[in-house]
DNA sequence: CATATTCATTGTAATATTGCAATGAGATAA
DNA sequence: TTATCTCATTGCAATATTACAATGAATATG
């Protein structure tokens, strides 16, 4: 991101702006899709699914994780993915709160 | 970005992730927020309301010009920029259509 | 125990983003 | 014309992101 000046702005602003990072890489929305498909999933099997590297694979699903969107839990000698229903609602607020903002000016102002 | 490998992925995977990016800093964000308040402003208004050096927003302008989120039109001496109905409403559908996709599992998966 | 499997972490190179001072470009006013 | 105003662009330094090979940690299998 580079220089970022966080504290000039509100903590609404900054949360956001975090949320939606997650969403501004096209693997890591491929894996949320894959998650939205079957359910639940395993490291080995986005590799296989996206044509990337274990590792990196491993750094997008903990990019996931740390903002909640995913959870996973041990199943024996590997680890299971899915989406966090909570979470995931309350990201979907936090973006609908800002589109439904919007309406439209009764004259067209620019 | 950093190294991105945009063509393991669909058209829809990056124009999404294009479009989040917008979304990926606080200050579009307040940008944003400003417009969805006062309808228009000019670059003045939001360094004077932000905080930040001209060239840094109108570098922010730019960007968000660039995914159409906003629009500006000359206007004299200087440029009035609003949020691009359309534009807008297509782009919550997009994030929408992702959201909706979800649903939360009989049994609790992971 | 020894080996294999699965995933996370570390370290590193390539590239992208952020922020701003300085400068450029176009319009308006004196 | 000359000066001023508003904004975009350029060039730069600081920092962040992306991708992966190599390694580490934990569990399972023989």
């Amino acid at each position: 991101m580079g220089v970022t000046k966080a504290d000039l702005f509100t903590q609404e602003q900054n949360e956001l702006a975090q949320v939606a990072k997650v969403f501004a890489h096209p693997a890591r929305i491929a894996i949320i899709q894959y998650l939205l498909k079957c359910n639940t999933c395993i490291n080995g099997d986005l590799v296989h699914e996206l044509g990337l590297a274990q590792a990196t694979i491993s750094q997008h699903l903990r990019e996931l994780k740390q903002v909640g969107i995913i959870q996973g839990t041990i199943e024996g000698v590997s680890v299971s993915y899915c989406i966090n229903p909570v979470r995931w609602a309350h990201i979907q607020q936090l973006f609908n709160e800002v589109f439904d903002q919007f309406q439209a000016p009764d004259s067209s102002c620019c």
